[in-house]
DNA sequence: CGGGGGATTGACGTAGCTCAACCCGAGTGG
DNA sequence: CCACTCGGGTTGAGCTACGTCAATCCCCCG
């Protein structure tokens, strides 16, 4: 799963983050300036420095169901989302589609410069409109030779996202249940925002963009959800979900579900 | 799958290696040295410099069995396999273990200094017999910061990591057939021998092992074995197992089993 | 020669994928 | 303002790939 993917990067408890149903045109250099301090990328950077970061980036915004980066295309951007939500998809030869990750403020994607990588083999595809910040393959490794503290954070970045697809892949094996619960809560748990009603995944995703986390069918995860529903732990809605018993779907999430006592 | 797992690691096509299964103390400092030169991490050192790398590292013996690392372990070593098979264990807290990979000479593992976990999450078990070159993270630490290259060539070979991570979650989806073909073609690959009855996988593995690779059991290991084996695909024998039809076993693991034609 | 890890096979049950309707609410264009 | 449409959601029925349990056999090693 995704846990702990980028635990660095969710310095956004989500309230507290700007109002991320801002217009898309919303990218104040402010704000710009303030995303760049929480990546961890540049965390240990100077004020001076990271006005030197700052520069190296341009403004670009999207829409939703943009894709901002295609399968194939030269490795030559990278990306930090200042506002909205981006999904990363990957697209097998057989058609079928494993969705890898969603992303929110202050996460980065496309090709990371130093990873070697001629192109990119993974779809990036925006959720919601947004704004992101981009700069080329050769800016950005500049500033990594400059910054050694900006390499060591790639590093480090890399190595938490390698962990936690460990993780998922040793999870694979768990049953759909197990596999959706701990989807909701890792989502919940890097987006969402507690109302009164629940906890919402705080991106707008349909059932088949679930299975595709999942991955399942749209089928099973509409009918896992429905008996979650009837069982009063979740409320559904056209592209929403409000988790309302996030205990419940831990023990699924963890444990092999036995219904009654051992 | 592991395909291009460490891709640049496989400088070892096979054959030109040492006798591989050489006498388990036999690690002389000629092929320490060798195996370090051939270590991505090294390439771009001088050999002054390179002696100094070969200096803080020491040599260390290791049985078939023996577990060099167990999971949890403060994350305090590192290792750079000079001869045997190692294999990368995770196991889960349901006692599920899943086999992330199977390393050879040049390969390393071990907590990666830079990568800032404290601890191993996953276990290291030696296949075989032979040697490993062992050294601290402050050892290794020093080294990194001290050569940028080095640091350039950890960030490759973890991406490297993640990238053939993703294509396993993606092919975790494929039927079993698919995902053991993989699984076999990959270990041929990094590993294997040509010999005039097939290519080996260059590892005594166990179908309970084949089974934690290809995240399935040993007994649809068995029967896919037994009907390929039928066919003339493969040769199995104890811990021991020949392809002899690649082109069959490349076929399947690309797209669905069809058995009669389209 | 006995013991045990490994390999093989059969029987059986089921999670979850596939195919196939059908419903509903939100845009949208006339 | 309404009809149309289409993406998203919901449900049912059937089928099968695989996991599970359970024997049995075989070879290697002490």
């Amino acid at each position: 799963m995704d846990e702990g993917s980028h635990k660095n990067l969710s310095l956004f408890p989500a309230g507290q983050w700007p109002p991320d149903d801002l217009t898309p045109q919303q990218c104040s250099p402010e704000l710009r300036r303030h995303v760049l301090t929480l990546v961890p990328y540049f965390q240990a950077l100077s004020p001076a420095e990271l006005e030197e970061v700052h520069a190296a980036f341009a403004a670009r915004h999207m829409l939703a169901t943009d894709t901002l980066v295609a399968a194939g295309d030269p490795a030559e951007t990278l990306y930090v989302i200042v506002s909205g939500r981006v999904k990363l998809v990957k697209g097998g030869p057989d058609g079928s589609e494993l969705m890898l990750d969603v992303l929110g403020p202050g996460d980065y994607f496309g090709a990371l410069p130093l990873l070697g990588q001629a192109a990119n083999e993974q779809r990036a595809e925006a959720i919601t409109g947004g704004c992101v910040l981009v700069t080329t393959t050769e800016a950005f490794g500049a500033l990594v030779t400059r910054f050694p503290s900006v390499a060591v954070a790639v590093l480090e970045d890399v190595s938490g996202r390698l962990r936690s697809a460990h993780e998922r892949l040793h999870e694979a094996a768990a049953p759909v249940e197990a596999r959706l619960a701990s989807t909701l809560l890792t989502l919940s748990a890097r987006f969402g925002v507690d109302s009164d009603e629940g906890r919402t995944l705080g991106a707008p995703l349909s059932q088949e963009d679930l299975a595709a986390l999942a991955g399942t069918t749209l089928e099973t995860v509409n009918r896992v959800l429905a008996t979650w529903r009837k069982r009063g732990w979740v409320t559904t809605g056209r592209l929403k979900l409000l988790i309302n018993a996030p205990a419940e779907l831990e023990k699924l999430s963890g444990r092999r579900h036995t219904d009654q006592s051992p």
